[in-house]
DNA sequence: ATTTAGACCTGTCAGC
DNA sequence: TGCTGACAGGTCTAAA
């Protein structure tokens, strides 16, 4: 789910409230969520281990590590993290791979014996105090199914916990050797907001691919970072139906579409990312780039500059959506 | 060499 | 109310 904006964003968070913090343990429900071949190895070689950076490399998280660690983290569909402030305890005894079973107690949290987790309702969702990166104190609502689909949860010395909440379970979290890390991010294309990425750039990508821009555009060899959503709006601001063949656009259209790519991805991050259904901040907050998407999920809603109706295609098995009139197949 | 289903997973929602 | 199918911010692999 979360392209580059809500990496980014996740990546920026997790700079200010976890640097410098030591990890305690980590807690594993879903072993494959860590691709790792031994587990043990992994909870051995993870603990007591300080927090030294956070990085973002495409659609990557990326957490320095002290012993020349790294952490690689792929949130695919619905990984998230959410970040629980001291407080929060956690039996753990029971020893089971379900969080459905854990023993979930805390100040803020009132749980009925014999309350069913997996159907949260208004009453049940617990609110919480924390901080939020501006130092203000804001009050959030932790729902219990963010727990119920916490797959690996890293304790703090502090007391706090980073949960990964991941309910499609594709998430993926490695541990490698700095040195490896190359390997760890290989296959990436150039990355959108660097200074690096220039029109000319994109047009090299471009040339000789002769699949669909949409389908080009998902292809993280060519462009490291782009999504389902920022593809389609990216497409959109640069007037280029999702259908033209990538090596047919012109470098007037290719100019046009960098400069897209490149301001959609900036205020993907400035509304806190795009939040239509699981994607929630590290408070548990949605991100507010919904309110600001011009076709994705828009199919039948006029179009915002000639309100002809968007519609949704199918490219590559991934939904498109687009304006049959500002976006015209033409020279194909 | 490229396309394209299928896998991996679970939840939600529309329609009958 | 209950079942079925479509669909969901991604990526890899095997078959066509």
């Amino acid at each position: 789910m979360p392209e580059l904006p809500e990496v980014e964003y996740t990546a920026r968070q997790l700079r200010e409230a976890i640097i410098g913090a030591t990890i305690r343990e980590a807690l594993v429900f879903w072993e494959r969520t860590i691709g790792h071949p031994d587990l043990p190895d992994f909870l051995a070689e993870i603990t007591d281990r300080r927090i030294l950076g956070v990085r973002r490399r495409g659609k990557f998280l990326i957490i320095d590590l002290s012993g020349e660690l790294i952490l690689t983290i792929h949130r695919r569909m619905t990984g998230n993290f959410l970040l629980l402030p001291p407080g929060w305890e956690i039996d753990t005894s029971l020893k089971t791979t379900d969080p459905v079973a854990w023993n979930i107690k805390g100040p803020f949290i009132k749980t009925p014996v014999g309350a069913d987790l997996s159907r949260p309702s208004p009453i049940d969702r617990p609110s919480l105090d924390v901080r939020h990166r501006n130092e203000k104190v804001k009050q959030h609502t932790i729902a219990p199914s963010d727990l119920l689909y916490c797959r690996v949860c890293f304790n703090f010395a502090d007391g706090r916990r980073l949960l990964f909440t991941d309910p499609r379970k594709f998430g993926r979290i490695k541990l490698w050797p700095r040195e490896r890390e190359q390997e760890a991010l290989k296959g990436l294309g150039p990355e959108p907001l660097s200074n690096d990425f220039t029109a000319g750039i994109l047009a090299n990508g471009l040339a000789g691919r002769k699949g669909p821009i949409k389908q080009v555009l998902l292809n993280q060899e060519v462009i490291a970072g782009l999504g389902n959503i920022y593809a389609d709006e990216a497409l959109y601001y640069a007037y280029i139906h999702p259908l033209r063949r990538a090596n047919s656009l012109t470098p007037a259209e290719i100019q046009l579409l960098y400069e897209a790519i490149v301001s959609v991805l900036i205020l993907g991050i400035e509304h806190g990312g795009t939040s239509f259904s699981e994607y929630r901040d590290l408070w548990g907050e949605a991100g507010d780039n919904y309110n600001h998407v011009r076709v994705y999920h828009q199919q039948g809603k006029p179009c915002m500059r000639c309100g002809t109706p968007i519609e949704r295609i199918v490219v590559s098995q991934r939904s498109t959506h687009f304006c049959p009139a500002c976006q015209k197949l033409t020279s194909e």
